[in-house]
DNA sequence: CCAATAAATGGGAACGCTCCCATAAAATAA
DNA sequence: TTATTTTATGGGAGCGTTCCCATTTATTGG
């Protein structure tokens, strides 16, 4: 149980002044004594005081907190973005309060409430892979609470969004496949419910169009994105009577799966089999072989979505723009796609 | 700009009850008529009602948030405790505001005011590496404000702190080193300030001793971690008259980075020189070799660290307890250490 | 049918602070 | 010296709740 903490009335006691004077005295208002502030300061500091912000939050309406939601925490990028927000968010004079719903569409809509509860004053948020209703991100704009959406966004709100150019990324790295001489490309994509999930796997239809290379369902394989069953897909694309001879993973963690799955196989990477996955995990450069893949700018990524919402908050609710925020992704080559490859990094 | 958010005044300006029998309506008090109650929570429903917690806070004085105190975000380790302590959090009803120093003793120190501020109500604190003098989080037992210490902790506070067995973890890694043959073990090791530096090189100084080998304090190197500064100790080492056969690395960035020196300089892993690491980050699985590492229960000790605080939260001042909970390493034998090793992860 | 008890409701204070308005004290002008 | 401005201070309301006490309304017993 928390001890009485000190406040302002203790100090007006103390000094036998107003608490509107000690007030002053702590905002450094003009209207104040030097004489009187000073001997108020150094006894606030005697005292252990600490204004509170609760209080102070209450009468402003203003928090001063933002909102993270982010899908999972299993995978390096969310974690990442969310060391980025937190210092953005840190230089704008706000802290951050996360959540994470573990995929799941439930625990999503309970924190929001959360956010709610807290008297956020902006939300940057990543949907779960099972959200199809958006009513409980919706309640934020009809409350003028702004949100920003990033990486997984929700295509039919009309807010500012930061995401990567996916459909080009994939596009960039299958054709990267193509031009090493790869003809049965494999692509293991997420649920389509996710844009990224789409756009990627266009990105990936449209490069072997403009190669006229056959597209084969039998290589497309959507899947949940529970690392795990990384395994059988692989697997079983390993079995066909015509197997890839290249796999496009839709991230590098199911990109890093496969790649365990295939040297237990005995195929040689990239000769038999090669590899690309998309976002530049800490892992990717280390694995054997070196993962090929496609980079995202993630702290570019999570300061950006900062400062789309700081601006947001600070305008009134009619003047909310909704301007989407395309980064540029890079083909990092390495040994998964280029035997003995010199990377750059 | 905000909106004016519905409060429970709104509701009852509507139905035309008082603000009181909202509030028992909306809070399960008993003394409500069923049927008011329905029409309350109906409305609070249809207005988007949500309980400003703020306000609650301030009248219970008590936040119900935690603050998360860590020195930095860029290996795999706090990020790990994090999330794991967050989800605890939310399991006993808290939310989590976190801090990061960015090693930086100043600002460790204005991170407290704004836990502070926030009416944190209690703190899981890793210092930084220069923090020596700890007033700043003395404030904190003096307003009753409780504060577990994990990894990083400081000696002459008497609170609960959750380490791990640096010391035998140190012991055990350096005595494979040398039941694998090795007799020039080196040690790359942190600053003197940090309780976890000392205590994992005397585990590796008893280890030696034990087995007879002498100490040679040219292979002993007390670093400040930062990463890109273990280039250069690596090739020192391995530039001597005498060069190491074998290092023992403070925690697995270092021990992987020295991997990659050891590589560029065409030596052979662990034939030539062996590398042993601590903490089993997620790449030291993936790199080639495979590194091998002391683990530790890395969520387990945010979970535990957590757990401890919320006790303390619920327990009267006089009552507090300052156990210390010692969690176990574990060897990790990978190929770093021994050729072609059947790793059981 | 009226007193006594139970159930439901209303109103005020308080949490710690800021902000506005009123007042008091000091400094300047007439 | 008195009026006027400037500077410094005090007091009250309000932010959105909860909690306590008082009051009203409904229910039960004699």
């Amino acid at each position: 149980m928390k001890k009485h903490q000190t406040t302002i009335f203790d100090i007006a006691r103390e000094l036998n002044i107003s608490k509107s004077t000690v007030s002053r005295a702590l905002t450094n208002h003009p209207n104040v004594n030097e004489h009187t502030k000073k001997l108020v300061l150094e006894l606030a500091e005697k005292m252990d005081y600490q204004r509170n912000m609760l209080a102070i939050s209450l009468i402003t309406s203003k928090s001063n907190t933002i909102g993270i939601m982010v899908p999972e925490f299993r995978s390096s990028y969310f974690p990442k973005v969310v060391v980025a927000a937190q210092e953005e968010a840190a230089l704008n004079g706000y802290h951050i309060i996360v959540s994470q719903s573990n995929e799941s569409y439930e625990t999503e809509v309970a924190n929001t409430k959360v956010m709610l509860a807290s008297q956020v004053d902006g939300l940057i948020v990543s949907i779960t892979k099972e959200t199809l209703n958006f009513d409980h991100l919706k309640v934020f704009q009809r409350k003028g609470i702004p949100i920003v959406f990033f990486n997984r966004v929700c295509e039919e709100m009309i807010v500012p969004k930061v995401i990567v150019n996916d459909y080009e990324g994939a596009f960039k790295a299958v054709e990267h496949l193509i031009l090493t001489g790869k003809k049965r490309i494999a692509h293991l994509t997420g649920p389509s419910s996710l844009s990224i999930s789409k756009k990627r796997l266009n990105g990936y239809l449209d490069a072997l169009k403009k190669h006229d290379i056959p597209v084969d369902d039998e290589l497309i394989i959507s899947y949940d994105l529970s690392i795990n069953k990384v395994n059988i897909y692989v697997k079983h694309l390993l079995s066909l009577k015509n197997p890839p001879d290249a796999i496009f993973a839709i991230n590098d963690p199911t990109a890093i799966q496969a790649i365990q799955v295939i040297k237990q196989h005995q195929l040689k990477i990239p000769e038999d089999i090669a590899i690309i996955g998309f976002s530049d995990d800490y892992a990717s450069a280390l694995i054997e072989p070196s993962l090929s893949t496609m980079s995202q700018p993630i702290e570019e990524i999570g300061k950006s979505a900062i400062q789309m919402l700081v601006e947001q908050i600070n305008r009134d609710v009619e003047n909310w723009k909704a301007t989407t925020k395309i980064l540029e992704t890079e083909l990092i080559i390495r040994n998964s796609t280029v035997k003995n490859h010199i990377a750059k990094y």
